[in-house]
DNA sequence: CTCCGGAGGA
DNA sequence: TCCTCCGGAG
């Protein structure tokens, strides 16, 4: 077809977006140059797996009290477990000290300026590494996380995204995509990431209020598969490790600093002793508990 | 009850 | 490549 105007054209969907965004995107605490680059970096990693707007209260109470790496670094572990609160997956929070440490040792407090140097990061994955590279540095890099994968294949390929890992032709679709001007790339991330997270979500997109919705392939096909493919694994929790060892380091946090978990309180969470066992073991392989030889618990030092 | 989401280790 | 790691909103 010679001229087929319903064909997405990148450039007039980035153009959208970016003035969709100007009115649109949350007021998140890091956002608009208000953050430090480590700022940036905690907000990533609280963000993983986490709600944005779950993360805000915590983020922002952390950065008050941790306001860079060197000042992390130096905290007691217990504190800084507790101050990651009802965040989830802890180890997430024992993994930005770690990395905090990285940072104040061998970067002198400034976060490392590459792709590979913040990859190599406790806790950064290819995801934290290339947002943090966008949204800290301004760089021109192609981020990839759930709802950016989901947005993109929808609306240029007109399908839902698969799971797994995001394939090569996938990458290589999201670069294709970035607009040419740092500052355009940088924008064009934050507002397709946006968009997938507010109004293109996975289950029900909210089609009527989506800027885009007249360049959009997987709507003009009547949205095929919507909600049918998941992007992962239904993951159960009730019963699970995880939640036995949310109830022990919940316990944790709210004892009084410093002091134990008697064994007996301990075995009061949950019924099933053996399943209990295993869970203060995996949080003791983990770091995030010690055990004492009396089989009581604390937070480590 | 179901839904959502990155990193890292096996 | 698969699996485990959480909690709160709907």
């Amino acid at each position: 077809m010679m001229n087929d105007t319903k064909n997405p054209n990148a450039a007039d969907i980035a153009l959208r977006l970016a003035a969709w965004w100007e009115t649109a995107a949350r007021d998140l605490p890091w956002r608009f140059g208000r953050a430090s680059d480590w700022g940036v970096l905690v907000s990533e990693v609280m963000s993983q797996q986490t709600q944005m707007s779950r993360v805000v209260p915590y983020w922002t109470a952390w950065m008050e009290r941790w306001p860079d790496a060197r000042a992390l670094a130096g905290a007691p572990k217990a504190e800084v477990i507790t101050a990651w609160g009802r965040l989830g997956y802890p180890r997430r929070a024992l993994r930005l000290q770690e990395c905090a440490r990285t940072v104040a040792e061998q970067y002198d407090n400034q976060l490392p300026h590459t792709y590979d140097e913040l990859l190599a990061l406790p806790g950064v994955g290819d995801y934290t590494a290339s947002a943090v590279m966008s949204f800290a540095f301004g760089e021109r890099i192609a981020v990839i996380d759930t709802n950016i994968r989901r947005v993109i294949s929808r609306v240029f390929r007109g399908e839902e995204s698969f799971g797994g890992a995001a394939s090569p032709v996938e990458r290589e679709t999201a670069r294709r995509l970035l607009p040419e001007g740092e500052r355009g790339a940088v924008v064009w991330n934050q507002s397709v990431m946006e968009l997938g997270a507010t109004v293109c979500t996975a289950k029900a997109p909210l089609c009527d209020r989506c800027p885009i919705a007249g360049q959009c392939v997987f709507l003009r096909n009547g949205r095929p598969g919507l909600g049918e493919r998941r992007t992962r694994p239904r993951q159960r929790f009730q019963g699970t490790d995880r939640q036995v060892r949310g109830l022990v380091l919940n316990a944790l946090r709210e004892l009084p600093a410093g002091s134990v978990l008697e064994r007996e309180q301990a075995e009061r969470l949950w019924k099933d002793r053996i399943q209990l066992d295993a869970c203060i073991a995996s949080l003791d392989d983990d770091g995030l508990v010690e055990m004492l030889p009396d089989g009581s618990l604390r937070l480590p030092q």
